[in-house]
Formats: structure tokens, C-alpha cells, sequence
DNA sequence: CCCTCGTCTATTGGATACATTGTTGCGCAC
DNA sequence: GTGCGCAACAATGTATCCAATAGACGAGGG
């Protein structure tokens, strides 16, 4: 915004002052999960700062909290770099995953409106007529993490959304390689989900999803290739 | 450092370039850790700076860090504060802990040596006869994150010392309220723990720290009054 | 021909200086 | 006496400048 010299509209300028740190890391999180960075990738801190219009500075604190949610692997005096996830640490997220979502489901489904379990409903059959690989993983994320909206605290969906983030790129890696097998078992589940939520049952909602996980887990992990690197 | 002119031996000097913003941050850690600040308590950039003998810059970068961390949280514009837990949050993360940490000690009791169980059940020994509250979390701390340490990929265990850290000072304040009733169950589920381990019953292990975890959840319930706020 | 050491450059780390924002306290009006 | 508003201050956010480090490249020797 700095370098512009036409800028005639301060009043359409949403960013506002203390918040180049936060935005910057917004964006960036956003370009990594949207596939334009790959894992492993190299983040110079003056293209990002150029790319923002800000200084190196906003850009340091964004990648110091990119690091912290693991997304980005930041090395003293030598640079960052997209994070890159092993097959075993994958698995791992993934059983932690198992463990935990479960119960965050546990506490959102008491207060989901009816209204809202049909737009789930909706939802899990806009999934099923999904063609391409990027519709998939973006309908199916929506349909997951908009469950746990509705909690009062958020501390175990801040933990949960994390969680996805890290694991975005392999989901999209093996969705794309595993999409041709035309299993229809994601959308079962995701339908059995739903009915098991419009029921207010809570343990089998909470199997339900857990088995979700395991079985895509368990998939994930005859899939190795999606994690060999290529430097 | 820098303003200190009688520096003769720059060969004992630990800090390098490049390495302040972590040491800020594992500093202030510690100190939240300790009880130094209180939740609540502001942090003023300015003064961490000059506790440090460094610049605001990296300090900025530190409290980055641990905003991620959940230990403290950053206003923009206006300040940072040591985090502040609710019951309810507390709770919640416990409740997290009850499902994690299992999972955490199974990845870990296939790879401890014998020698490494005698010490856990040394340290258990050494719990019970802890005098004094600061003694026992301390201690009850290491033997409970020792376990973990053994596992090659460190995700969940960084996510499950995260949780420890942001629930650390609660522990100190309930252990201190609750330490009069002289319950004994604490150091039996510990021993039962070791025993566990020791048998490479893994199923057995996980539901007694689960148990243990979960009964320690339910006795915070019954002490709302640690979470009073007095501002 | 290859290995090693030195230099050089690109990139990151840190400090100082300045702009912007939020807050607090005082004064004035009602 | 109370409530609103303005102004001065204090603390944070940002940009620019300088220092230090690590990787790369080339020259020299084995």
C-alpha cells in the first residue's frame, strides 16, 4: 500500500492499523492450504513482504505463528520453509484426530438446530455430486469443521482446526490418487453421521466419526507415496 | 549483554545470533510457568525488553510464541496479558488430556527400558513424599512427562506439553487447596501406572491414566473458587 | 581429478527511530 | 454532583538501517 502512489480511497482500506501481522498470516496460511505453496517450499521474507506491501517485520511475527501452529518450519539464520509431514507423523495426527474430534462432536451436537443438521444433510449429498478433487476437499472440510462451530469455548476446536491444517496438503495429495477407486464409503459414513446426530446420539455419533477417521487413516497409510519427497 | 562493558570471555557466551527471540520466549516460559506472573498479569513489551538486555523486536516475536502456545494473549494495539482459564476451559482440556495422553503413553511403553520403569516407580516414591505443594507438582510434572519422551515423532507430545503448560498454574493453585484432605489416591494410580507399564499391558495403562486424569478433572470441579478472578 | 579452504553474497536477525492507537485523567458543561 | 469530551501520555505497530550468519562459488593444493 506504501509503494502505490494512486491510492485515493483510504475509506475502502480494511486493513487497519496492528493488524499487518495478523493478515499477513491469514494470507499466508490460506496460499499454503490452498496448495499454492507445496510442503518443503521456501519462504523468503522479502517476497512476502513485497507481495504484502509491508515490511519484513509484520512478516517475521506471521511466520513465528505459522510456526507455532506447525504449518511453517522456520531455521535460525537460514530461512523458512512449508512444513513437511512424514507417513508415521500423518498416521499420528490422524489417530489423534480419532481421539479427539470425537469429543468436540460430543460437544456441539446438543447445541446444532434442526435447521442446521439438514444443511449438514445438504451438505454430505452436495459431497457425493462433488467432481473434482478441490470441490471434494473443500465441501468435506466445511462439512467436518462446521460441526464444531457452535461450542461456547474453542480451546479443542483451535486444537482441531490445527490439526486439519497440517494434514491439508496430504488429504488433497490422496484424495486425488485414492478419488479413482470410487469408494462410496466416505459418504455412507457421512450420512450415518448425520442420522446419528439428528438423533442426539452422542455415542454413536462419537463411533461413528472416530471409525470416519480410522478408516481414512488406515487408507492414508497404503498410500505412501503421497509422502515421497522429491528435493 | 550489549550495554555491559565488562565482558572479557565472549567464550562463555551461550546466546547467539539469531537465537533471542527463542530465548525471550523459553524465559518467559518458565517464568509464567513458575508462578512469577499470575494469569491476568500484563506484560509490557518494553520492560521484557530491557529484563533481557534486547530490543522489543524480538520480544514482540517471544510473545508471538507463546500467544500460539495458549500461555499468553496479545491484544492488538493495546497489550499482552498472561491467559486466564475458566473452569469450564480447564475442563475442557483436561477432558482433552483424559483421551490424548493414553494414546501418548502407548506410542511411549514399547520403547522404555526396565531401568527407565525403576526410575518411574522411584519418582512415584519420591511424589509421595513431597512435602511441599511446589515439590509436588514439580515432581508429579517430570514423572508424568518423562513417559512421554521416548516416542520419535514429538507431535503429540509437543501438543500434550502444551496442554500441561496452559493448565500449570490451575494445577498449582487446586493441588494447594486439596492437598489438606491427605487423599491418597493420587500415589496409589501412580504406582498402578508404573505397574502397568512395567506388565507392557497397554490397554491397562491407558485406562488408568485415564482414570487418573478424569478423577483429577472431577475434583477441580469441585474447587470453582481457583478460578475466581480478583482483578 | 577431487577435496578443502577462503571469500563473497544473499538472506535473515536485531536495534533504533517514528507513526498510530488506546487509555486515562482532568476540565467543563449540564 | 455527574456525565461527556478533549487532550496529553503511554504503549504498541511499522519502517528503515546495520550487523551477523550460512550457503555458494571459485581458487588453490594434494
Amino acid at each position: 500500500m506504501a509503494s502505490v502512489s494512486t491510492e485515493p480511497a483510504p475509506i475502502l482500506e480494511p486493513a487497519r492499523h496492528g493488524a499487518a501481522g495478523s493478515r499477513i498470516a491469514d494470507e499466508l496460511r490460506q496460499s499454503i492450504l490452498s496448495g499454492a505453496y507445496e510442503p518443503g517450499a521456501r519462504i523468503r521474507q522479502e517476497d512476502l513482504a513485497d507481495l504484502h506491501g509491508a515490511s519484513r517485520l509484520p512478516v517475521r511475527e506471521a511466520l513465528r505463528v505459522l510456526e507455532g501452529e506447525g504449518l511453517v518450519t522456520v531455521v535460525a539464520n537460514t530461512g523458512a520453509w512449508v512444513s513437511r509431514l512424514s507417513l508415521a507423523e500423518c498416521e499420528e495426527m490422524y489417530q489423534i484426530r480419532e481421539r479427539v474430534e470425537p469429543l468436540l462432536l460430543r460437544y456441539n451436537v446438543p447445541l446444532m438446530s434442526d435447521d442446521f443438521i439438514d444443511e449438514l444433510e445438504a451438505l454430505a449429498t452436495q459431497i457425493e455430486l462433488s467432481a473434482d478433487v478441490e470441490d471434494f476437499i473443500t465441501l468435506d472440510r466445511r462439512f467436518h469443521l462446521s460441526m464444531y462451530g457452535a461450542a461456547e469455548t474453542n480451546l479443542l476446536g483451535d486444537i482441531v482446526l490445527r490439526l486439519w491444517n497440517r494434514t491439508h496438503h496430504y488429504r488433497r495429495a490422496f484424495t486425488r490418487v485414492f478419488s479413482r477407486g470410487n469408494d462410496q464409503s466416505v459418504h455412507y459414513e457421512h450420512h450415518l453421521l448425520v442420522s446419528a446426530i439428528r438423533r442426539r446420539d452422542l455415542g454413536e455419533a462419537e463411533r461413528v466419526l472416530a471409525g470416519h477417521i480410522r478408516r481414512t487413516r488406515l487408507e492414508l497409510a497404503r498410500h505412501p507415496e503421497v509422502f515421497s519427497h522429491h528435493p
